[in-house]
DNA sequence: AGCGGTCAAGTTGAT
DNA sequence: ATCAACTTGACCGCT
């Protein structure tokens, strides 16, 4: 019942998707760097496709995209519309494709923006920023068939509760298309499933629950109740967080993430749900399958 | 061809 | 006040 999900890399199959930096964009002619943004997403919609396509075949059920799978997309100075872009049509063609296989065989697709999306930031600039970053990977999510934007809750700024109620009144920007994918996790040094909960319960908004980051930033709820409480939330198949630390739970920082995942670190009480369960485990595939076997061990007919 | 410093963005907390 | 850590590899300029 338990469907493992992969996060954007592999580490020994040779997919790769591809990049640039604003600085190297810079120093060409538009034409030029338009050209190379066009290459760059034509050869990353390939990438994706061969990834989803391996996952299927490997029989892992869902596969996180990176944030940068078309490459500066939002950039003040080198970001850009798709429809600007030489070959748009084939590009958003090969996108559809993605999504195409994904709801064939049943894969899960997600998005997760990383650390500058921040919705409850007192700065507008940052905010608006935020929003736009997520509006692109709503549009990608469109063509892939991604079901899930999962963002954290952002900064404390010495006032939860005001801070809270910036990120919901930041959820009202959002275009139908982001909003309904959009899903808040609970972090390693901040905002708890308990704090989360509620704002999650009353604005509909799915609980991405980390058990590791739970553990690295408690609430006095226990793993199952925080389970249960994220489960309540979701209207369709609930989407959790998995990783091990690399040091230990003794080590200096175990926020930090191991190459695969200990199963005593697996909660037993997921076994019992329909969930997706991302690895984030720097080994990517390898931890995936590691994982799978071990968990099929202890129970031979809860996973798949 | 190989090497290593660098890469858009925010926030926090260690120094 | 500054800066590394989040996640991480890959790019890109230099030899």
């Amino acid at each position: 019942m338990i469907r493992l999900g992969l996060c954007c890399l592999f580490r020994e199959q040779p997919i790769k998707f591809r990049t640039t930096t604003a600085a190297a964009l810079s120093r060409m002619e538009r034409s030029a760097a338009v050209r190379k943004l066009a290459d760059l997403c034509l050869h990353n919609a390939e990438a994706l496709l061969q990834a989803l396509t391996y996952c299927h075949a490997h029989d892992i059920g869902a596969f996180r995209v990176m944030s940068q799978i078309l490459p500066l997309k939002t950039h003040p100075q080198q970001g850009y519309r798709i429809e600007d872009l030489p070959d748009a049509q084939e590009i958003v063609a090969r996108f559809q494709a993605c999504g195409e296989l994904v709801r064939s065989r049943g894969l899960r697709t997600s998005f997760h923006p990383d650390q500058f999306v921040v919705l409850n930031s007192p700065r507008d600039s940052v905010v608006a920023a935020s929003v736009a970053e997520i509006e692109y990977q709503a549009e990608v999510a469109e063509w892939i068939g991604a079901d899930v934007i999962n963002i954290h809750a952002g900064g404390a700024y010495g006032d939860k509760a005001a801070a809270l109620a910036r990120l919901e009144a930041s959820l009202e920007m959002l275009s139908p298309r982001a909003r309904s994918r959009l899903t808040l996790e609970n972090d390693d040094a901040i905002y708890t499933p308990a704090e989360l909960a509620p704002l999650c319960q009353r604005t509909a908004t799915p609980l991405v629950y980390d058990v590791h980051h739970h553990r690295c930033c408690p609430d006095g709820l226990t793993e199952i109740e925080a389970t249960d409480l994220a489960m309540a939330t979701w209207r369709r198949e609930p989407l959790f967080h998995i990783s091990s630390p690399l040091e230990g739970w003794q080590g200096p920082k175990p926020e930090r993430h191991h190459d695969f995942i200990d199963l005593r670190d697996f909660p037993r009480c997921w076994l019992a749900h329909q969930l997706t369960v991302d690895v984030e485990a720097k080994a990517k595939e390898l931890a995936v399958f590691q994982l799978k076997r071990e968990l099929a061990a202890l129970a031979p007919t809860t996973t798949r």
